[in-house]
DNA sequence: CTTTCGCGAATTTTT
DNA sequence: TTCGCGAAAG
């Protein structure tokens, strides 16, 4: 009876097994089925990548690998969630379910182990995770804590050079501060200040995530060897995109067994900026010895035209490794180059060309634009809104990035983290109750006079005796109100779920208060904006902790804190809803790991593609190829590139010259619409653009009668030769000739031939 | 203490 | 164009 049972299972195993391997190439059976020693697998775009890395897992739980064992990471959540639907797809076959399985972002596994082993790791259990803007407030108070004049020293700049400093692990501590020239030393000074900062208000930043694990598992062996035996399987996503502390971390986590399954493109590296150092995909093979190396070679995704011409730009690329793609699903349309007049021209074309696909029968979902910079959606969604196309903006976290929507969350990191200062100065004041700057200073100095955090400072306002009692009373009044929040959070009198709490907060806080009273467009967008963050709160749903499956119910503070943790760590890309009918429009970075049956990529232009911080650097110019192959190859049918004559950035208009990188796509597979008319189909000064042709006639005040023998786009502005009647051939400035067309009427030609 | 105004600087990409 | 900061007014 058991007998049979077992031998059920292991047929039911065994069918499944070779369920998971029917329909996929050699390359992919391969990558699936190797389960032990050090894996890299090339996946280039569209081979397949996900369905490999999923029914890999599938595959491992096949074998009777408990699902525990695994460890899946990837470096957005989209990403994560994907792989785990799909997971649980191939595995609702055959009954089984994914509980235990670990899939989840490099970012967030880390907060994990720091939460988990917070002693060890040397930070406070509830720590709270330092947003860009957070960053910025923190690094600026650094600067001035370490006296240096804040103009010359940004917090973007100084900002970079600390994560430079924690994508190699160096510490503040191990800064080498003392040696080294002006420069160096004072950013070692900055990052002891930033680091204080950090550490007084239980902070840590992104980079402290990487780097304290990091440090962790290289430094603690109990930790290290405690992780190893928990994950025997170890699988890495986008690893072209990991840096240092990334590498690290992987390499500590690889117990004696040496399971490791890496999947990447070095083409597809577009994070070097951020840290990611294309070095660890291209020397997997030397850092881990004896590694099997798996090359998917077939793209599923994209027709012919579209494979052939990526990959003739990328092999520009000095770090391109030779290698061939193909795919079976026919040479399909050429890829389409346009020019236009500026940029309001561009996107109107771009809306036109949907439509039409749209008539054709393409779902809005299946199309996409992309740019270079966010600050590029803007004329297009005003284009899209026009046209009543539905679309959204691939931009998840702007959202959170609100004034109104920040200074809500400020209360509640307050209420979780009581040190968190840079929350405190946010909202301290805010809506105004009286805590000006005056105010503010004094308590300041009190605190830094008895070595406190402001918020200890502040627990001890009776204290501080150059305060007004005005004041005093105010800041009383706001600690009582937060102190309150936290017993009710703290499972205190009243029992309230997430969403009604963070209403709540709303409310009591005064921030609804402040907006409501006036009725001006913009706050009640704000008031709106504060209703989503409550619905948010409501949808959102902790995660499933697979440790103990009877987990006892979280307490308002700790679902408080597991859903700020989780908006910290959102980016643009997880906001693509496939399921919603809408045209997507969004960043190139955010567009990896997306497809889209139709695709435009707009901007075509030197300084904005290549972008003019990447022009100089041949290895910046590199990555920003890579950037534009992830652009091509996310379309599987269409893809239309296009770039503007003029494009206003910041309010000032300048004339642009299409991207160096349209001179890089094989003629054979474009199909270019912008050699004949630069100047689109509107024109200037009123003049009708299809009259400035090669052939047209005109006239100049001191040159008297010719014709157009060559229009060529100049960075300039576009040039037009022009051969005269009596002065011969002159190459002038269109814009500045001063040109007029004659019409055909005044003919001077007749009888005259000249040879074109 | 709060609000408003004007000037200057700046945005590449994001976990 | 938009944001952020400092100064000046209310």
């Amino acid at each position: 009876m058991v007998e049979n049972q077992i031998k059920n299972t292991m047929d039911q195993m065994e069918e499944s097994m070779q369920e998971l391997t029917r329909d996929l190439t050699e390359a992919q059976i391969e990558a699936v089925t190797t389960t032990s020693g050090p894996l890299l697998v090339l996946a280039g775009p569209g081979s397949g990548k996900t369905t490999v890395v999923t029914r890999r897992i599938a595959w491992l739980l096949a074998q009777g690998i408990p699902s525990w064992q695994l460890l899946a990471l990837t470096f957005t959540n989209k990403a994560a969630g994907e792989m785990r639907d799909r997971v649980q797809s191939l595995l609702s076959e055959t009954g089984q379910d994914q509980r235990g399985l670990t899939i989840m972002t490099f970012h967030g596994f880390c907060a994990r182990l720091l939460r988990q082993h917070a002693e060890d790791a040397n930070v406070s259990p509830n720590f709270t995770i330092y947003d860009t803007t957070d960053r910025r407030a923190a690094l600026k108070q650094a600067v001035r804590n370490a006296g240096l004049d804040s103009s010359n020293w940004t917090p973007a700049s100084v900002g970079e050079a600390i994560s430079n400093c924690k994508n190699q692990l160096m510490t503040a501590e191990t800064h080498d501060s003392g040696s080294g020239d002006f420069y160096t030393r004072s950013i070692g000074r900055v990052y002891k200040e930033y680091q204080t900062i950090l550490t007084r208000n239980d902070a840590v930043d992104f980079d402290d995530l990487l780097l304290k694990v990091a440090l962790m598992l290289r430094d603690n062996e109990a930790v290290r060897t405690s992780l190893q035996e928990r994950f025997q399987y170890l699988m890495i996503d986008e690893y072209q995109d990991t840096n240092q502390a990334q590498f690290v971390i992987a390499s500590a986590l690889v117990g004696p067994q040496r399971n490791i399954c890496v999947v990447g493109d070095p083409d597809q590296s577009i994070y070097g900026w951020r840290g990611a150092d294309i070095t660890n995909i291209l020397d997997f093979e030397d850092q881990f010895q004896s590694a099997k190396v798996v090359s998917l070679g077939r793209n599923f995704r994209s027709t012919g035209h579209i494979v052939d011409a990526s990959a003739n730009l990328i092999q520009r690329n000095t770090s391109h490794r030779e290698r061939t793609l193909h795919t079976e699903l026919g040479e399909g349309e050429k890829v389409a180059v346009a020019g236009s007049v500026d940029e309001h021209e561009e996107a109107q074309e771009i809306v036109h060309g949907f439509r039409q696909r749209f008539i054709e029968g393409t779902p809005w979902r299946e199309m996409a634009v992309l740019y270079r910079i966010n600050s590029m959606s803007r004329v297009l969604e005003q284009k899209f809104r026009d046209a009543q196309i539905p679309y959204v903006v691939a931009r998840g976290t702007a959202f959170y990035e609100r004034a109104e929507i920040k200074d809500a969350l400020s209360y509640l990191r307050m209420v979780v983290n009581p040190r968190d200062d840079v929350a405190m100065r946010r909202v301290i004041n805010t809506p105004p109750r009286g805590i000006g700057k005056t105010s503010l200073d004094r308590l300041e100095k009190h605190a830094i006079l008895n070595r406190l955090g402001l918020g200890e400072a502040l627990d001890q306002v009776e204290e501080v005796p150059s305060l007004t009692a005005r004041a005093r009373t105010s800041m009383k009044r706001f600690i009582e109100m937060v102190a309150r929040w936290r017993f009710d959070a703290d499972g205190g009198s009243l029992v309230l779920d997430l969403p009604d709490f963070v209403s709540k907060v709303i409310k009591e806080s005064g921030l609804e208060k402040a907006f409501r009273t006036s009725s001006s467009e913009e706050d009640i967008a704000r008031l709106e904006n504060l209703d989503e963050l409550v619905t948010a709160a409501a949808e959102w749903t902790p995660p499933s902790e697979d440790e103990s499956e009877e987990a006892e119910p979280l307490t308002i503070l700790q679902q408080i804190a597991a859903w700020l943790e989780s908006i910290a760590l959102v980016s643009d890309a997880d906001m693509v809803d496939p399921e919603n009918g809408t045209v997507t429009l969004m960043s190139l970075h955010a567009a990896k790991g997306l497809e889209f049956d139709v695709v435009a990529i707009a901007g075509l232009e030197q300084g904005l593609l290549p972008h003019s911080r990447a022009l100089e650097d041949d290895v910046e110019r590199e990555e920003e190829r890579r950037l534009f192959y992830v652009g091509m190859t996310r379309a599987r049918r269409i893809l239309r590139l296009s770039y503007a004559h003029r494009r206003t950035v910041r309010g000032i208009t300048e004339r642009t010259m299409a991207s160096q990188f349209l001179d890089e796509l094989p003629a054979e597979s474009m199909d270019r619409q912008d050699t004949t008319d630069p100047w689109g189909s509107t024109g200037v000064k009123g003049v009708s653009v299809a009259d400035w042709q090669v052939g047209a006639t005109v006239r100049h005040p001191t040159f008297g009668l010719g014709m157009i023998r060559r229009v060529v786009p100049r960075p300039r502005g576009t040039t037009a030769t022009i051969e005269f009647v009596e002065y011969g051939h002159r190459t002038l400035l269109v814009a500045q000739a001063n040109l007029e067309i004659v019409s055909p009427d005044e003919h001077p030609w007749e009888g005259i031939d000249i040879p074109i």
